[in-house]
DNA sequence: TCCATTCGATACCCCAGAGGTATTGATCAT
DNA sequence: ATGATCAATACCTCTGGGGTATCGAATGGA
């Protein structure tokens, strides 16, 4: 086909075969060869003028379009191999999108911007899952501590803080510990949903030496703190959650608060190549 | 890259080697070679699975969009080699707009769908030199009896008419001969323009031993019955022009009137794909 | 745990076909 | 008429695509 180009836009065989770099003869037998494929003549020509039939002008713009096409398939390869195009399925919670999803896909984006991404809310569980499943490429989630199928790195580190109802008797203390709360209705996501938190609350109360009493258990942390503003418990939210407490609450600092790591991960086998990209701007920020 | 598509979908080098009409080691070379030429893995395989990567599945898009692109421009080589598909420039003076072309491109169009139509109205001459000059592939035109460049088919038979003003004294007469128009101004195209029409009506002035007097030149035969229309001399038109005499005119026969054909033609050399059809066509109706 | 089976990779061979050189034949300008 | 130009042809070479035989790794059943 290149060969064909060639000839159509040189219209003399010898200097279309210098093009291609090779000599004249094996060049108009390629051309012979062409129009005996197709059963169609694409050339007019005699040993003095070469021309273009009406199937041969057609044939150069259709030629034209498939080596386009041809090129850019050969050029995406590569680009998508090196990372620079593709897509990445990046999932996160509803605590990451309020805290580092935003910054972390804005620098991402700018540095690669003809990577198309797909942001997927999930509850914590469920994003390791489809991590493992290859269902998302990376995600940013409560670190789970230890699981050797996953590599991460870490966006920052939270506290847990207290968020009770304006008028709850521990909403005028300095800084509240385990005892304080005995009693009390904790609202919290159960283990299935966003396990580090939870076991992390657990062990928060059990270094106290309390029990603690769960009730509701929603999924979000959103959706704990509007139940505490209605008065139904008390809850131990990460810190960066109480830039947008609901009006009607307020919160406390705990003493010795449990603290976790968010993290960028990935399944530790990852071969997706856009994903290294994002590690990168991840430790960076 | 027929063999990279048929790999991707079926995911087994012996399938899809098979799909190819191969046996498996020599597609396993062409896979790995595409691979290598590419600079870019495409299939993460183990001896018992085989997958796409990110990069090959871009691809695998890629590929299909290039190999449909061929297998267009093959196809469409030889539908516009055969006539089916392309395009015909079609030459036509505004005398053959009224009468015969719009029934005959109707017909053509029926049966040459893909064939793309271009319509360039021009006057007599000027369409017979870009017929010649290879700017046209057919016109329809008046016949000019003998040009051994050109090939025509007659599209029907046509008559001189008078064409004189409502009040002008020929205006009730049966029949007109070239004596009674003595010493009228005649409007007619100037014989750079329609030379046909033009001869046939010196000729007739001839045989009748007259000498005609003419006085205004318009190009189009449409302009001339204007011209009588407001009283400027008297014409001698095409019959089928009468069907769309302006207010304030007549048509009366001529005594022997002048004929002359309406063809269509083509250059005789010409091997436009698409000119035999329209031949056809025109035969027929 | 071991063996049979499956499947991709490798080794080696063969030949079609792409490319090279020399030459012919046709066309055009002088 | 003659030389120059240019595509086509003849003939040769050798790369590379395709074939067969085989290996080696992974899997599943006994």
């Amino acid at each position: 086909m290149r060969y064909f180009v060639a000839l159509a836009e040189t219209l003399h065989f010898g200097h279309a075969a210098a093009r291609m770099n090779m000599s004249q003869p094996p060049f108009s037998r390629q051309i012979a060869g062409i129009e005996k494929a197709l059963g169609v003549r694409l050339f007019e020509r005699n040993s003095r003028h070469v021309a273009l039939t009406p199937a041969g002008r057609h044939f150069l713009g259709d030629c034209r379009k498939t080596l386009a096409a041809f090129e850019a398939a050969c050029r995406d390869a590569q680009l998508v191999a090196s990372g620079v195009k593709g897509e990445l399925r990046l999932g996160f919670t509803m605590y990451a999108a309020q805290s580092v999803i935003p910054r972390l896909v804005r620098r991402y984006a700018e540095i690669r911007p003809d990577v198309h991404l797909i942001l997927e809310e999930r509850i914590p569980t469920e994003i390791d899952e489809m991590l493992l499943e290859g269902r998302l490429d990376a995600a940013v989630n409560f670190a789970t501590g230890d699981n050797p199928h996953l590599k991460t790195a870490s966006l920052g580190r939270d506290r847990l803080q207290l968020v009770v109802p304006a008028d709850h008797r521990l909403a005028g203390e300095e800084a509240v510990g385990p005892q304080q709360m005995e009693g009390e209705r904790l609202i919290a996501a159960p283990a299935a949903v966003a396990p580090t938190l939870r076991s992390a609350i657990a062990i928060y109360f059990a270094a106290g030496g309390v029990v603690p009493f769960f009730g509701f258990e929603p999924r979000l942390q959103q959706t704990i703190v509007q139940l505490v503003a209605e008065g139904l418990g008390i809850a131990l939210v990460p810190q960066s959650i109480s830039a947008q407490l609901p009006a009607g609450t307020v919160s406390r600092p705990l003493i010795d608060a449990p603290e976790f790591d968010v993290v960028l991960c990935a399944p530790a086998a990852s071969k997706s190549p856009t994903v290294p990209s994002l590690f990168e701007v991840a430790m960076m920020a």
